[in-house]
DNA sequence: AAACTTTCTTGTGGCTATTCTGCGG
DNA sequence: TCCGCAGAATAGCCACAAGAAAGTT
């Protein structure tokens, strides 16, 4: 490790200017919108999408500590920060150390309680309770939970582990059962004070702006959408894949709120728009790399399901990555490099199609058509 | 600057023609 | 090694509403 955290927050320039509330101007943003391309304190949230019902199935996602300007969707632990996918990489390639603590980043929709955001940013175990001693100690106390923001990753062995195995930087436990952490959502990042000081603020006008009856059983709307405990270490040990099976999510309730990922249905219908994917893939250094990308057989992979059962893709991508870069070509560095942008480019890959417009699917299905074409509709 | 109108671009699914792949003679 | 066949995979077509962009008031 090259950046340990104190070095990562040396480095981090927090500038609260950069970070100012699209809504209100004034308060530090900690949320981006995707539908609104705006940036948002916790209070300005949730007087917008508390509105109605639509505005309410708005994606959030945090800030990213590192831009100030996109919603983030990795947490590393290492660097306590929140990153977006462009910083993820940009950091994390530069790394001579990339083993750094990383982890998929979940957004929300709804309209959250204060309970509820503690859960999305960490928070859950600190309590309501203990939100107000803090506050009333002028906060000084946020480092006595800062244990809640450690988590140690565990060693797993999935395919990506065996892939950087030669490198000798894992000693693996195979069958080992990883620590759960302490608080497996605590990703709040650069922003803890700021995050608590608005929890905090929220909490006072809660009476005024609960726009659900979520206290009477706080953090049960979502809760019930998070994996079980035991169902981690499964998890863990495929990495992630990105042909994993989807966790089953109860159908889109406005108010619940939804947890997304990017390796479920949810996540792309909620969190982030197709659109915005694909002009994120066409923008971010990340994909284009000849060596890497341009497998003929491989291009259209992502083109349906169809091509899902046709290989196995983690099993096909790991080996034809390695296999396209002739190792005797590169050095161990060179390698990591390319491996690590191959787990990268994979954790943002999908191979069922994804339909933009819900509208025009539907439209499309109802069209009269002559030999599968769609035909003129006289008047 | 805001509201409104017009013009241009995009995305959608079923079918078919074409291309690719594997196998046996 | 070449050829033919069968089956699988892929590309392209179509119309038009929705969305985006540009222009006007």
């Amino acid at each position: 490790m090259t950046s340990s955290p104190k070095h990562a927050q040396e480095d981090q320039t927090i500038s609260p200017q950069k970070r100012l509330c699209d809504y209100c101007s004034n308060a530090t943003a900690l949320l981006y919108c995707r539908a609104d391309s705006a940036k948002l304190c916790f209070l300005c949230d949730r007087v917008i999408h508390s509105g109605n019902q639509l505005f309410s199935k708005h994606a959030r996602s945090p800030l990213c500590d590192a831009c100030d300007s996109s919603p983030a969707s990795v947490f590393c632990s290492t660097e306590s920060s929140v990153l977006c996918q462009n910083c993820d990489w940009e950091r994390h390639r530069l790394s001579l150390s990339p083993v750094h603590n990383r982890r998929p980043l979940e957004g929300f929709t709804g309209c959250p309680s204060v309970s509820e955001l503690q859960a999305i940013v960490g928070f859950e175990e600190v309590g309501h309770k203990t939100l107000f001693l803090s506050n009333e100690s002028g906060g000084d106390e946020i480092d006595g939970f800062s244990d809640l923001f450690v988590w140690d990753p565990p060693f797993v062995v999935g395919l990506d582990d065996l892939i950087g195995s030669t490198d000798s930087a894992h000693d693996f436990e195979a069958m080992r059962v990883p620590p759960l952490p302490k608080n497996r959502n605590a990703a709040c990042g650069q922003y803890k004070e700021e995050i608590l000081n608005q929890l905090r603020h929220l909490m006072k006008l809660e009476p005024n702006l609960n726009c659900e009856n979520v206290d009477a059983e706080p953090l049960a709307s979502f809760q019930s959408l998070m994996p079980q405990q035991n169902e981690q270490p499964e998890r863990m040990s495929i990495g992630f894949a990105d042909n994993a099976e989807p966790i089953a999510f109860p159908a889109f309730e406005a108010n619940a709120i939804q947890w997304c990922t990017d390796r479920d249905e949810a996540a792309n219908q909620l969190c982030l728009p197709n659109s915005l994917k694909r002009k994120y893939l066409e923008e971010n250094p990340v994909v284009p790399d000849k060596r890497l990308d341009t497998g003929g057989s491989v291009s259209h992979a992502n083109d349906g399901i169809e091509a899902q059962s046709r290989y196995d893709p983690t099993k096909y991508e790991a080996s034809s990555a390695l296999q396209r870069v002739a190792p005797h070509d590169l050095n161990s560095q060179e390698r990591d490099f390319a491996i690590s942008r191959y787990k990268e480019k994979r954790k943002t890959r999908r191979y069922d199609k994804q339909i933009r417009y819900e509208s025009r699917k539907v439209r499309a299905e109802s069209r009269t058509r002559i030999k599968g074409r769609f035909a003129k509709i006289h008047h």
